[in-house]
Formats: C-alpha cells, structure tokens, sequence
DNA sequence: AGCACGCCGACT
DNA sequence: GTCGGCGTGCTC
C-alpha cells in the first residue's frame, strides 16, 4: 500500500498493512516514519515495489474521519504534476487542519443535576437554576448570560455537583435555502441565468465566462445557479480574491438564500477551520466562499465552481507552490465533471482568448446604463496642467475636489503606493535609503515614523541624520505615498473631513467595515487610499474619483502592466457616481496618448483588448506562448551564479524552446537571499513540464541554493 | 517538515 | 576538556 505524507518528498511511500486493518482508497492514516508518526493518506492499495519487503513499515491505523474524496486525490496529483510541486505539499495544502481529522469533541454544556445537593442559594445561583430549570442543557456562557451571571457562579455550581456537563447535541449550522423567493431578473440578466442553470443541470463539465460591467448584475445571475446547484443537492465553491473585502459579498449571499456560507481564509481560527473542513467533508457545508486554498477543501459531491473577479492578480499564488487558482479551480471542474464560472467585469487576455478560440463559451451582460457603464473619465495631462513641486494634486483635480466638497458630495483620491515617500535621499551626498536585505529603496512611514521595506518586513527608526554621511536635516523625500498625499488635501481643504485607507492604517476586516461605513454615512469628505479601495464598494455620495499616478503600474517591463493598469483603473474609476447621480473621474498622466489610458478614456475596452492580444501574439508571450520561471537563489552569490552557469549549460535545446538568462530576478537580493532568474519561453502546445524536469530534475543542488518553479508566471516584479 | 548526526567556537 | 551552533541528509 502506498502513503502520501503532507511532506515535500518525491513521491508516496510504501507500508504493510496488518490483517486486523481495514483500509480504504483516501483514508487517513497513522504511520510510523523515522522515529516519529505521520499522518498521511492511503494513495493506492498496491505497493510500488521500489522498496524491500523486509524494509516496510505496518501502518498503525486508520484516523476516524472520511476517506480524502477521489477527486481530491486526483486534483492533489493533477496540481503536483503541472506545478512540479512535490505531491506531498500539495497533499499540505488540502490537510491544512490538522484538528479536522481528529473524532469531533462535543461541546459540552451543563444541566441540573437529577439529585442535586443542597447549597447555599445566592441570588446568582437562584437565577442560574431558573434559566436551567427547564432541563435544557445549555453552554456555559449561554447559561450565565441568560442568568446574568458570570460564569463564575456556574461553573461553581458544577463543582458542587448541582449543575452536571453533559454533551450538547450538535446543531447543524443553518442552510443556504435555495427555495427563497429569487429576486426577478432584468431582461438581460434571465437569459444569462438560465443558461448557467441549463448547465448545473446537465451535469457536465464546461467553462462559462460572465462578463460585465459593475452593476450589471453579474451576481444575481450566478447565485441562481447556486441555487440550482443546492437543489440538486450538490456544493458550491467560489473563489473570491480578497476575502476581507467580501462583507457586502456576505450580506447578498445571505438576503438570497437565508444563510451564510462556509468561509475559507488565511485567518480562521482553528476552531473555524476544523468545522468549516469537516462540513465540506461530510457534505452538510453547501456553498464554500474562500480565497484560493478554498480550492483544497475535500468536496464530498462539488457541482459548481465560480470565479469572482476572475482578472485578479492575486489569484496567484507565488510563494510555495506557485499555482493560479483561477486555472486551477477550471481543473478542480473538470474533474468533477461539473461547470466553472469565471465573473470579471475587465476579463483577463487569457481568458478572453479561451472565449475566442471557443474554450470558453461567453455570457455577455449589458450594463443597463450606457454603454461603457462607467462614469465620464479624463484624463489631466501631467505635462502641461501638473501642480507645483512638491505638489501631488494637478489644479484640475484640485478644483473638482473643490467642486465636490462645495456641493456636498464625496471623493476619491487613488494611489496605490502606501506610506508617505517611496524613496528617501540624502541632500547632501545623495546616498538612497535602501533595505539591506533586499534590492528595494525603504518607504518613509511618517505616522509610524519610521522605514520600511515593503518586500521583507525590514524597519527601523526614521534616522535624525543620514547613515552615510552624518549631515543632519538633510534626508529629503521623494514622490508621494498617500499619507503625503492626505497631507497636501488637509493643507488645501482644512475644513474637509478627510481619512486614508490602507493596509497600515486599517488592520483586520472590522476596521475596514468601521471606515466602509463612516464612508456610507458621509461622516468622510475626502478618501485617500490604495488598491484597497478599488473593490467593489459602493458609495452613494461618491461622484468623484481621482487617479493621482496613471501611468504608476505602467512602468517597467512588465509583461501584464497595461492589462493589470487597465483592470484596476477600471475597478476604482467605477466606484464614482450611479444611475442616477453621474460621476467623473480624472487621471492623472504623463502619456494620456497610452493605450491604456485611451482606452479608459474613450470607453472601448474591446479595442485594447485586441492591441494587447496582437502585441502578445507578435511576441509569442502568454497567452499565445508558454512561460516557465525558474527562481535560483541562496544567500551567497557566487554560489547562486555558479549553480546558474552549471543550469545554463544543460538548458534545453529544442525546436520552439528558449531559455533567457540567467538575469538578475527583479528583486535581484529578497530576504538577504541573492536572486537569478530563467525564463523559459515555448509554444503553446509544448509540455514545459518534461522539458523542466528533464533540466532540473537530476541535478544536484549544493548548499543553501533554492531553485523554485513558476509554471505560468504572473507577476515578473 | 522534523529529527538526527556531525564538525568547529565559547564556556565550567 | 564539554555544550551547542545549525549545515546536511534521511525518512517506506
């Protein structure tokens, strides 16, 4: 029989399996490895063969939880195969619970005792004993809240023996009900539902793409496959980006069918964890809402798959095992022969180009107001109307903010670049504040006052004179971050109310709800934020948005910069205005002639998609070729450059294959760790897989060096 | 991922 | 003379 151990080795492990134990297919089980245990899962119930009889291990027995779904297993090895991860961290991903796999421990509660002995009855104890006088067993802070009472005074009554622990039933948590009154769809929305509908129903995998513009009721249209999908008795899985952002997502989805869902993040508790992985494993978890390591969750019967926000950058993972969830969750609905939807009002070029080559079949929702369904966008040319030196806010902008906080109204400054100063330097001999583990100049956070670097975690105290020369008031900043620019709207509108709204200024999802609401309630004139902004909250009062650097993500040879510069842009320039309260939306720039910047002036989404599509196409880039990174790093460099001489010597030499680099990888030093980068360029029908395995499987690694794959790399900075 | 083995610096 | 640093290697 064959192991799979959540470890990062190359493949599964053979052991013996004692006459007394049962295994199946997927189990969890216990066995000895080296001289601790494991828990691993039951692979195949063949041996491989590879290792002596006499060798083996017994397993020491089966965990008492479900068997890992077959499709999980199959997904487990589809993933490890493309990523090239070993199939063991995959395995990690889809155990991350440890707890889950342990027999579920009731929640206790307490109860009268039958025969309860006599105390001294205080008026605590004498409302302790009304409330449970009934005989429901209840929590213990259930119990003492209802008494008013701390839990002091029960638990106290338990240990004298009159209130006794028993365990409580388990409630079922409440179900999403797919027979609540569906909200009516407009003209334009039905037939879109009904196709997804037609799809959940036929029971078959295919890919559809919906696609339109904020407001046009992208969401309403999948939640009735969702409700197909729960009538039918299968789950749901959707993938969202940010999962912090998703408490009006959560409102929706609960006014629709009465319930929540099953939430999937990074900060669960474990608790939380435990209980959202047993119910999608037991099947009483219907509809899962999660960021991508959603995806790993052991689905008992998954009949749908949507994608929100399909163009999102941060459906990629690049740390660990680099996957795209978006691709991978396509996969995950393949194998379970049931339909994927990807939602996107700025769809990405790759999926564009499935839609084009008939991989994926398009639902297009029109936007009930105008044709773009965005507010009016200019641009203010930097190059002729900019503000003063020093200055962030061009006098176009300034006046419209003016405008808008004369006619009580609320705006929007954009600029994703936190802090207050992306780059410090000494006036008197020029040194750069940098980062010393990294290739990265240190941000000036002047509320924390303070350095940082934003790629390691690296800060230290805002020095009094510069570390290099020793000259005192002579650091200057340079270029805004947003604290700056909160600091010029204060000094040019002192009666505004005005906040910021970034990562490091609010810390945690309740935060971020505290300032959404201020927003809402007007009691905030001016926002000033960064990406976090630009997710789909809605603002009534909102009717401005100002883009203080355009052209910020267009800089820099990044492969996605004009498709990820225009999908953002896009997303915030919709957070002005409404039906029936236009907005406007000005962008800051230095080339208002960019295709980017043209195409979200004039609207015409379809013409940049096609350039971009041409240019990629020309070039033989993703998504009409293949690209592989390979990341070698380590912490001395000579080492690093010697492993990426011996690696270039053995490149692959083929047909339709190229291998660039070795170059310094964008962060050349991240972390204290030197970095080099390949990239390897192909077809798009070539198995980059084999070629990569052939390059990098046998070859021997000294030291400390590290070299990570990235099949399909997204980000190149 | 752990956990051991192994080979060079500061302590009782 | 030992305690202990973490580099390297193995786990069916």
């Amino acid at each position: 029989m064959q192991v799979l151990l959540p470890l990062p080795l190359a493949g599964a492990y053979d052991y013996r399996v004692p006459q007394d134990i049962d295994v199946a297919l997927g189990a969890f089980v216990s066995v000895p490895f080296g001289r601790r245990d494991a828990v691993g899962v039951v692979w195949s119930l063949e041996g491989s063969g590879d290792v002596a009889d006499d060798r083996l291990k017994d397993i020491q027995g089966c965990l008492d939880a479900a068997p890992l779904p077959d499709s999980s297993r199959r997904f487990v090895d589809w993933v490890a195969a493309y990523t090239l991860a070993p199939p063991g961290s995959v395995l990690r991903m889809a155990m991350s619970v440890p707890a889950a796999l342990e027999p579920p421990k009731p929640r206790m509660g307490y109860r009268v005792t039958e025969s309860a002995p006599e105390v001294k009855p205080t008026a605590g104890r004498m409302r302790v004993m009304a409330v449970a006088g009934d005989g429901m067993p209840r929590g213990a802070s259930e119990l003492a809240r209802e008494a008013g009472v701390g839990t002091g005074v029960v638990t106290g009554l338990a240990k004298l023996g009159v209130l006794q622990k028993v365990p409580l039933p388990d409630a079922p948590p409440a179900r999403p009900d797919p027979c609540m009154p569906a909200p009516d769809l407009t003209a334009e929305q039905k037939p879109a539902a009904d196709d997804l509908v037609r799809r959940v129903r036929s029971e078959s995998f295919s890919v559809s793409v919906l696609d339109g513009v904020t407001g046009a009721g992208k969401t309403e249209v999948y939640f009735e496959a969702i409700a197909e999908t729960l009538r039918r008795g299968e789950q749901v899985l959707v993938l969202l980006p940010e999962i912090a952002l998703t408490a009006q997502w959560l409102q929706r989805f609960s006014e629709r069918f009465g319930a929540s869902p099953v939430q999937w993040h990074s900060d669960l508790t474990q608790v939380q964890r435990r209980r959202g992985w047993r119910a999608v494993a037991d099947g009483t978890g219907s509809v899962v809402v999660g960021a991508r390591s959603a995806l790993f969750l052991p689905y008992a019967k998954l009949g749908l798959v949507v994608v929100d926000e399909e163009h999102d950058g941060s459906f990629k993972q690049e740390d660990g095992i680099a996957y795209n969830a978006r691709d991978m969750a396509v996969v995950r609905g393949r194998i379970a022969e049931r339909p994927v939807v990807l939602v996107s009002a700025t769809p990405s070029l790759e999926t564009i180009v499935n839609v084009r080559n008939g991989r994926y079949d398009l639902l297009h929702l029109p936007s009930r107001f105008g044709a773009s369904g965005l507010p009016a966008i200019s641009v203010v040319d930097m190059r002729k109307d900019g503000p003063p030196r020093q200055n962030w806010l061009s006098p176009p902008l300034r006046d419209a903010l003016a405008a808008t906080l004369g006619a009580g109204e609320q705006s929007l400054l954009f600029l994703n670049r936190r802090g207050y100063a992306p780059l410090t330097l000494c006036r008197s001999c020029g040194h750069r504040l940098e980062c010393p583990n990294c290739t990265a100049w240190l941000v000036e956070h002047r509320l924390a006052r303070r350095l940082e670097c934003h790629h390691c975690g690296y800060h230290a105290r805002y020095p009094d004179v510069c570390p290099s020369c020793g000259a005192e008031d002579s650091l200057v900043a340079c270029g805004p971050g947003v604290e700056r620019v909160a600091e010029e709207v204060v000094s040019l509108f002192p009666e505004a109310r005005v906040a910021c709204m970034t990562s490091d200024s609010v810390h945690g999802p309740a935060a971020l709800q505290q300032v959404l609401q201020q927003m809402r309630d007007h009691e905030i004139d001016i926002l000033i934020g960064t990406q976090l902004v630009a997710k789909g909250h809605h603002f009534p009062m909102l009717t401005l948005v100002g883009v203080i650097d355009a052209d910020l993500g267009l800089t820099g040879g990044d492969l996605r910069a004009g498709e990820r510069t225009y999908q953002l842009l896009h997303q915030v320039a919709g957070r002005a205005g409404r039906a029936d309260h236009p907005g406007q939306v000005l962008l800051q720039t230095y080339n208002p002639d960019h295709p980017v910047i043209t195409a979200l002036t004039d609207g015409d989404r379809d013409r940049f998609l096609a350039e971009e599509a041409a240019q990629r196409e020309a070039g033989g880039w993703p998504p009409f070729g293949r690209l592989a990174a390979v990341i070698v790093s380590g912490p001395k460099e000579e080492q690093v450059d010697a492993v990426c001489r011996a690696l270039a010597r053995r490149a692959p030499r083929e047909a339709g294959v190229r291998v660039l680099g070795p170059a310094p990888a964008p962060l050349a030093r991240l972390r204290g760790r030197h970095r080099r980068r390949f990239l390897m360029k192909t077809g798009r029908t070539v198995a980059v897989q084999r070629l990569l395995r052939a390059w990098l499987g046998a070859f021997k690694l000294p030291g400390s060096v590290r070299v990570q794959i990235d099949v399909d790399p997204y980000s190149f900075l």
